[in-house]
RNA sequence: GGGCGUAUAGCUCAGUUGGCUAGAGCGCAGCUCUGAUAAAGCUGAGGUCCUUGGUUCGAAUCCAAGUACGCCCA
């Protein structure tokens, strides 16, 4: 039975919850799945959600797309995959189980089964495993709370091994070998390669970090700078004047670079020489920054170089040189007594060797040996002194000049960052810490090096994970060279973006990307599938399991029936077949964008079915939060496909942008303006404001968090949080819920049976074809959105459909229709059409707010019905009912009532004091038509007697009345105000007002000359006749007859008699259809008159029975300062 | 330094291939309606469509330069 009750009060989070329930016993989505699974497929591919976390409110903006196009594709009858992803290895998994462990360092984690490092990291792999189910399951439920219809894993199948369960994990050992037969690939065409290279390297996690990843953790932060004299040998007296903010990296110091291209300084100053840009010399340094106030607190504005030298004691510019001129020239360096500063070919021995053998077997000179001016053209003048210290062991730069002009590397550090031996009191102490600069200064002071030091703030990396400050290393870590990268480019083309930047920014992405370094020195992750003969450095690629298992000489057999994680496969070792050698894995695990970037190839079958995989590659769709996947996910997806099948994997990409609160700022669970994912759904959430206080606030409940995601511009941050949710919750939700609800309670009570034959439609009023013409074209543009995956035009569609057509328009203007007592084809007609309007909202919504819909659409259907909405068909247009000119003459009667009120409220007249005549003067052939056609509307919604359309050939309707806005125009005029507003009263008002709304104006001649007007300076009103107010907007005049005759004066208490009546049965507790028996009683003469003239229509708006005396509800009211009494009561038969 | 994007009312944002007087919501002011009622509606005030130049009969829209902000890269 359809038509249960519906309360205007709802708790849409409880209603969810039954919802789910509802599903989850119904086994709906098994019957969806059941029901496509013949049908055309539709591919989406999910990137996987971080398995690390409970999943923030943010997260579900793209959940929340990818479920609405896989229900959109199941209600097309597509046949779907509805497999989720979770990522699972990685640093970040790492990081929050030391946090759990309270472990500090990368060595504690191989001493946590103490003295056993095999067995430690183990243990520490195993709850990094246990820790990715833990959230996986936590994530797993919260995306069914948000109605995220997936294949999601119940129950026992958490028992089961990541492979064997029904979303997919990175970990998965079919994930791991569509990895090594990527890598294998990539070795068979000359691509992986072993480099030495300085590298950012975060000393807490003792890991060095790729070129996406540092571009995440950049923060400002002040370092000592340091100003250190380089004693040219050639010129005793004479110094180069180098500056760096990393103090360490001195001892390490090879070379120094300048600018051929610059010209350099000679200042002497104290009997001594210094060599310096001339551009640096004056540079007012990071004036601009320091202006912006981006400056940290307790750092000094910096000083210039020239004040510096003043401040010293003055200096003299004695000659400028060409930077071309100090190439070559030989100097001493900062550290040179140090023995890693005198080892030849470059410090430690392992660096010396390898150069050693690259330089064909003559080794490079010991470091301060080495010591001369490079050429380098990236010098600058604006921070610094245009003389740039070069240590190639502690800089990614600094390594690559080394390398080109032949330097040796000095490389300092350990894997904690610590000195190794070889640097004299510096040894064992952390470059990372504050107290290491000052020592290295107190050494340069002591050696009469220094020259001066500053605090100098900079943005600088830290390590995205843990937030300590990155160290440049030297250190050896395996790539995929990208010589191949066109390759990758040209299929992007192939790809619809969107919004449609994002192809320029990947294609900027891989035309700037370096080589892509895939080595981690961590424990939880991929296994990098190389082996390494130790004697020779030849290396191999295992390209799978099977084939490690033919070539494994030992170790094999402890790894079968695990997963080849560390620390198992570590022992596994192959033969060399050159030299007979065991060969050796590396110890490295792989990034994990590896692990991310395979899933169109592991999760689709393309090792274990590749006549299935080939039906589901490339995916049709896949959407993520832009920021950061083009250089992540994106780029290594595209990079994998390109590899193995030279094709995109996707068709389309639908990107979005950032949760921010709803001020606009970043969420940050520190800054309390987070919303937890349970927060938003059922338990309610606090969040600080900007003032420091805490607000609690009501859940919003899956529905609106996915509505508002839903309808906001993908490419535009969303400012997310309570005074939005609320706001959208009023506009739309309560709108689409009255409307439901009014429509319910009236079959309810009507008994309307929705399988009823339906009244044909020439049969049914303008207003029904109206709104059924509308729906229709809502329909085509649901399609036309839906494709082009545009959701959010569709979604502010719909509102202002259900806003302004449903509820504002048609429920208002019919309400008298589903009202009236007698049953009969018209009243048929009012239920079916909005039955309609309602039961099609409810579908063709559905895979927006599928809670909401399908409550809705449980209690909308007859026998003629689904188990649910979401096992309907999607609902397409009928081009049948659409009818334009229906629609063009609506849109006319709007602005036609609108005018009407208007001159209403100008006039000052109420609405309910019914008025004679209303007078159009039309502006379009809509216009005239809806006058005609639409003129009962317009006499009921103005509570007017009679519309007249007047023929063009009558005139104008009104006439313009301009007068001066004395505030503004008499500050333009001055003195002159009187004259103008006497010129201005003799003017055509028409062209007056005319003129001073274009965009030239209109010019008044005055006595001392032209004054041009503007409609500012103006005030206009359009006047009717006598006793008439007017109104126009455009070419459109309507004009009211605001006499008030007594009749009509009578007539308006009966309307004011009426409303208080109804307010009094209301207050008294009565039913609508209740019917009473009523006295009224004044002795006021024109009220008592109005009654006894309107008693009939009084008594058939109010249900009114019988005429009595002393009813037992009472109310003293007022009816235009009249009094009133109103006794009533409530008639039982 | 290079690339991409954004700039429209106090705030948040729509604005299609260039087309009449540039719109909405919130907020503000004044009202109204009243059996969808702890709901709803109307009217109004409020705009240098970032600036300058160009193309055009016509520019918020297209082009160029500049400014500011955001993101990415170096």
């Amino acid at each position: 039975m359809p038509f249960s009750k519906v309360e205007s009060q709802v708790d849409f989070p409880a209603l969810e919850r039954e919802i789910l329930a509802f599903w989850d016993r119904e086994d709906i989505f098994n019957r969806l799945r059941k029901r496509n699974a013949d049908g055309p497929r539709w591919s989406f591919l999910d990137g996987p959600i971080t398995a690390n976390n409970p999943m923030g409110v943010h997260h579900a903006w793209g959940r929340t797309y990818k479920d609405v196009f896989q229900r959109y594709h199941a209600m097309l009858g597509c046949h779907q995959r509805y497999q989720n992803g979770f990522d699972c290895q990685g640093l970040w998994v790492e990081v929050e189980v030391e946090k759990e462990l309270g472990l500090k360092s990368k060595r504690d984690i191989e001493n946590l089964v103490p003295g056993d490092r095999f067995a430690s990291i183990d243990k520490f792999v195993n709850l990094c495993k246990q820790r990715v189910d833990k959230f996986a399951r936590v994530q797993t439920d919260q995306s069914i709370r948000l109605g995220y219809w997936m294949d999601w894993d119940r129950g026992d199948d958490w028992l089961k091994a990541p492979d064997d369960r029904h979303s997919y994990f990175t970990m998965s050992n079919e994930n791991n070998d569509n990895i090594w037969a990527f890598l294998k690939r990539c070795h068979s065409r000359g691509l992986v390669y072993k480099a030495h290279d300085a590298m950012p390297w975060c000393p807490r996690c003792s890991v060095g970090l790729s070129q996406m990843e540092m571009a995440e953790g950049y923060q400002m932060v002040a370092h000592r700078a340091i100003f250190v004299k380089f004693p040219l040998l050639d010129a005793p007296g004479e110094n180069l004047l180098a500056w760096t903010t990393t103090p360490w990296t001195m001892t390490s110091n090879v070379a120094a670079a300048v600018n051929p291209e610059l010209t350099y300084l000679q200042v002497r100053h104290k009997d001594e020489i210094y060599y310096v840009a001339k551009g640096a010399f004056t540079a007012q340094r990071l004036e601009e920054q320091f202006r912006r106030k981006e400056w940290l607190d307790g750092v000094p504005r910096l000083k210039s170089l020239e004040q510096m030298f003043k401040e010293k004691g003055g200096f003299e510019i004695v000659g400028e040189v060409p930077g071309a001129s100090l190439v070559g020239r030989r100097y001493q360096g900062p550290f040179d007594d140090i023995p890693a500063q005198a080892s030849v070919g470059g410090f430690p021995a392992e660096v010396a060797r390898v150069a050693t053998q690259r330089a064909g077997g003559q080794p490079p000179p010991a470091a301060r040996d080495a010591h001369r001016v490079i050429p380098w053209r990236e010098v600058g003048e604006t921070e610094g002194t245009g003389i740039v210290h070069i240590a190639p062991g502690c800089g990614k730069e600094d390594f690559g000049l080394g390398r080109e002009h032949g330097l040796p590397v000095v490389a300092p550090l350990d894997e904690f960052g610590n000195y190794v031996e070889g640097f004299g009191v510096l040894t064992g102490m952390s470059a990372a810490d504050p107290a290491t600069a000052e020592k290295v200064l107190e050494i340069l002071q002591q050696s009469g090096r220094l020259f001066a030091s500053e605090k100098y703030p900079h943005k600088y990396p830290h390590c995205w994970r843990c937030k300590t400050e990155v160290l440049f290393r030297l250190v050896d870590e395996w790539f995929i060279g990208m010589s191949w990268r066109d390759e990758i480019a040209r299929v992007c083309h192939d790809i619809r973006w969107i919004p449609e930047f994002g192809l320029q920014r990947e294609l900027d992405w891989l035309k700037n990307m370096g080589d892509w370094m895939i080595s981690k020195k961590r424990f939880w992750g991929l296994a990098l599938p190389i082996w390494v003969d130790e004697f020779t450095n030849d290396f191999e690629v295992i390209g799978s399991r099977e084939e490690l298992r033919a070539r494994a000489v030992e170790g094999m057999e402890a790894l079968e029936g695990r997963s080849p994680h560390k620390p198992f496969i570590d022992n596994v070792k192959i033969r060399n077949p050159r030299t007979g050698n065991l060969m050796t894995r590396i110890p490295d695990v792989g990034n994990p964008w590896l692990d991310a970037g395979i899933v169109p190839f592991s999760t689709m079958g393309y090792r274990t079915g590749p006549a299935e995989w080939a039906k589901w590659f490339p995916a049709d769709l896949i959407t993520e939060c832009f920021p950061g996947q083009f250089r992540n996910w994106f780029y290594s997806l595209l990079a994998m496909s390109v590899m193995l099948e030279d094709k995109a994997p996707f068709k389309a990409l639908l990107g979005h942008a950032l949760v921010r609160d709803q001020t606009g700022d970043e969420m940050h669970k520190s800054k309390g303006n987070s919303i937890p994912f349970e927060g938003a759904s059922d338990n309610g959430y606090e969040i600080r404001g900007k003032d420091g206080k805490i607000e609690k606030h009501p859940p919003m409940g899956a529905d609106l968090v996915r509505w508002m995601f839903c309808r906001q511009n993908p490419a535009h941050n969303i400012n997310f949080g309570p005074g939005p949710a609320e706001e959208i919750r009023a506009r739309f939700l309560l709108k689409l819920w009255n409307t439901y609800s009014f429509l319910c309670n009236y079959a309810r009570l009507d008994g309307f049976d929705p399988d009823a034959p339906a009244v044909p439609l020439d049969r049914r009023p303008d207003l029904d074809r109206w709104i059924l013409s509308d729906l229709q074209k809502l329909l085509s543009s649901a399609r036309e959105c839906l494709e082009k995956y545009d959701i959010s035009s569709f979604c502010l569609e719909v509102e202002r459909f259900v806003d302004d057509k449903v509820s504002n328009w048609y429920v208002r203007r019919n309400r008298r229709r589903f009202w009236k007592s007698e049953a009969g084809e018209d009243k048929t007609a009012a239920y079916q059409t909005l039955h309609e309007c309602v039961l099609t909202l409810t579908r063709v919504l559905a895979p927006f707010i599928p809670f909401i819909t399908d409550h809705m659409y449980l209690n909308l259907v007859g026998e003629k019905r689904e188990a649910s909405v979401h096992l309907t068909p999607w609902p397409e247009a009928r081009a049948e009912l659409i009818d334009d000119v229906l629609s063009d003459d609506m849109e006319a009667l709007l602005r036609l009532v609108s005018l009407g009120l208007s001159a209403r409220n100008s006039a000052k007249i109420k609405v309910r004091q019914p008025l004679a005549t209303l007078r159009v003067r039309a502006a379009s052939a809509a216009e005239k038509r809806a006058v005609e056609r639409f003129a009962d509307q317009l006499r009921d919604e103005l509570n007017i007697k009679r519309v007249e359309l007047v023929q063009d050939s009558e005139g104008p309707l009104l006439r313009a009345e301009v007068k001066l806005n004395l505030r503004v125009a008499g500050a333009k005029l001055g003195s002159r105000l009187k004259e103008a507003q006497t010129a201005l009263a003799a003017e055509d008002h028409i062209k007056v007002a005319s003129g001073v709304q274009s965009t030239t104006g209109f010019v008044l001649n005055l006595a001392d000359g032209p004054e041009t007007l503007t409609s500012a300076d103006v005030l206009i009103t359009y006047v009717g006749p006598e006793g008439w107010s007017g109104v126009a907007d455009r070419d459109t005049q309507v004009a009211l007859d605001a006499r008030i005759t007594p009749e009509l004066a009578r007539e308006g208490m009966a309307r004011d008699i009426v409303r208080q009546i109804q307010d009094l049965r209301k207050r008294a507790g009565l039913e609508m259809e209740d019917r009473i028996a009523l006295e009224l009683e004044s002795p006021h003469e024109e009220l008592a008159k109005a009654i006894e003239e309107h008693r009939a229509s009084i008594a058939a708006e109010t249900l009114t029975a019988s005429w009595t005396t002393g009813g037992t509800h009472v109310a003293d009211v007022r009816i235009d300062s009249a009094p009133l009494i109103i006794r009533l009561d409530k008639i039982t038969t």
